[in-house]
DNA sequence: ATACACGTTGTCGCA
DNA sequence: TTGCGACAACGTGTA
């Protein structure tokens, strides 16, 4: 008889700080003198599901998650395959007799646990869930705005207004020689290499963010040592644009958890203590809320990933375009601001927030009229910080579907990038075929005359694309598509919910 | 009951 | 240079 193993099962969770399950998972294993097996499950196919630079940040931050469990005489355990298939095989395989996970609200995760917690209530597995994802129990929001989620940030904001955060917790306990299995040492459960994922990793380019609890404390540190930046923190004054990020570049590691929102919390609310600070939404703190506030949306919403069936999206017909959508997601526009974006995208996995509106904004209701779910996809595979529930609610702000209404406010690809960036500085690092065009023409190359073109080393048409569209023309047209939209929306509303006589 | 103010982050033209 | 209103708006809280 194998004796008997208890199991922590990390997915969006990979650290060991404030991971109340994990916690759980190794006390009992030491009251028991059971096995312990902190695993993650890594999918076969998972370097086809996710984006290059995803995969490495994943692969750093499992990396660290292993290191950081074997300081406490433990290590990881990777396991390959389809989760719901694999984890009964193995459960069966180590006499597993609990299982402890954190809440995560990912359809995916979903799905997956409840076929994993079917297949441990007939097996007598005891489960453990932690909310430790978010800051507050999302589900209790939706529960206090009685069922049905806040559709502004004012109004979440004032739901959990009154509600304490409990303090981080440390998981400190080097665990005993007798929680360690025989098979400790085996290689087969060790980080799989890029190789052994067949992913070519030449085929990425520096790497800007490393992924890691270690690496996520110490630029979590680096930030809140700047007591003066962070209680002076306004988002809509930092620059989509600055050569260096002007915001934090936490949300990869919160997004793999790396980093506990919960300390972020509080750390924020220790540098702020007794200082004037800034308030949500703009201030660092209020970001963090805006993350609750798509989390709560999120959960208590079906469908809140596509807009047909999605009960707080407003339908809109956009036009299937893969022409344009191609063109946007590889930055030949022809509008070198949306370009330089969606090039640093693609090369670094991280580009300020702003500038997602910009693009956003610029493949939706602003210019090509292509349906966010298509610039949500693309965004899922290059994001470090892909996020489904922050992926889809923002989208669904700029595109004005849900949460956002004001359609008449579009972002101009040629003006909204001047007001921090004059000189084209952005434009010059991620589109360098224009280099060398002089400033008077950098957000507009086709306006430059031939001569200018040829000088600068880029004629437009040739050496860079020619804009996709007129927008001064197309936002205007697309205003109007708009404004059907949401007069058909309001008519079949009234419909749906006829005045009570 | 109904009206009204207000909301993270637009742009342009005009005074 | 800066400030303001217009431009195709909806959900929510308050009066």
């Amino acid at each position: 008889m194998v004796a008997p193993s208890v199991v922590h099962w990390f997915r969006l969770d990979l650290r060991i700080h404030d991971n109340l399950a994990l916690r759980n998972a190794i006390n009992e294993a030491e009251n028991r003198s059971h096995i312990l097996r902190p695993i993650y499950v890594i999918h076969p196919e998972a370097k086809n599901r996710i984006g290059g630079n995803r995969l490495r940040f994943l692969i750093q931050s499992l990396n660290d998650l292993d290191a950081n469990l074997r300081k406490l005489n433990s290590r990881l355990y990777i396991l390959r395959g389809d989760a719901s298939k694999c984890l009964p095989k193995v459960f069966k395989k180590w006499n597993v007799k609990y299982l402890s996970l954190q809440v995560d609200i990912d359809p995916e995760y979903i799905k997956q646990d409840e076929v994993i917690e079917k297949y441990c209530e007939e097996n007598d597995i005891f489960v453990v869930k932690r909310v430790q994802h978010t800051v507050y129990d999302v589900h209790s929001v939706v529960k206090k705005n009685n069922g049905s989620i806040p559709l502004t940030y004012q109004k979440f904001l004032s739901l959990v207004k009154d509600t304490q955060v409990k303090e981080p917790i440390e998981v400190t306990k080097v665990l005993s020689e007798g929680c360690k299995p025989v098979d400790f040492d085996c290689k087969d459960y060790d980080v799989p290499t890029f190789s052994q994922l067949d992913f070519d990793e030449s085929s990425l380019l520096e790497c800007k963010y490393e992924g890691g609890e270690t690496e996520a404390l110490k630029r979590l540190n680096v930030y809140m040592a700047k007591k003066q930046w962070v209680c002076a923190f306004e988002k809509p004054n930092t620059s989509p644009n600055s050569i260096e990020p002007s915001t934090t570049v936490l949300s990869p590691y919160i997004s793999h958890g790396c980093l506990s929102a919960k300390l972020f919390y509080h750390k924020l609310k220790q540098v702020e203590s007794g200082n004037r600070h800034s308030e949500p939404p703009v201030s660092l703190m209020g970001q963090l809320m805006w993350r609750e506030f798509y989390y709560t949306a999120g959960s208590g919403t079906e469908n809140f990933d596509k807009m047909v069936g999605n009960p707080v999206c407003t339908q809109i017909p956009w036009k299937k375009n893969d022409e344009y959508l191609k063109a946007w997601a590889e930055g030949k526009t022809g509008y070198p601001f949306v370009d330089a974006i969606m090039r640093q995208l693609k090369q670094e996995g991280w580009i300020h927030h702003l500038a997602r509106h910009m693009v956003a904004c610029f493949l939706t209701r602003g210019d090509l009229w292509v349906s966010w779910e298509d610039g949500a996809k693309v965004f899922e595979d290059l994001l470090l910080d892909y996020d489904w529930s922050l992926n889809a609610g923002n989208w669904m702000w700029l595109s004005a579907s849900a949460f956002f209404y004001k359609y008449f406010r579009v972002y101009s690809p040629v003006a909204f990038g001047k007001k921090t960036d004059k000189e084209g500085l952005f434009i010059r690092k991620y589109v360098p075929e224009l280099k060398k065009y002089p400033t008077e023409y950098i957000y507009e190359p086709w306006k430059a005359p031939k001569s200018v073109q040829t000088t600068a080393g880029c004629v437009v048409g040739v050496d860079y694309p020619k804009r996709i569209v007129d927008h001064d023309k197309i936002h205007k047209e697309n205003m109007q598509k708009m404004s059907a939209a949401y007069k058909l929306n309001k008519e079949k509303k009234s419909l749906k919910r006829p005045r009570p006589d």
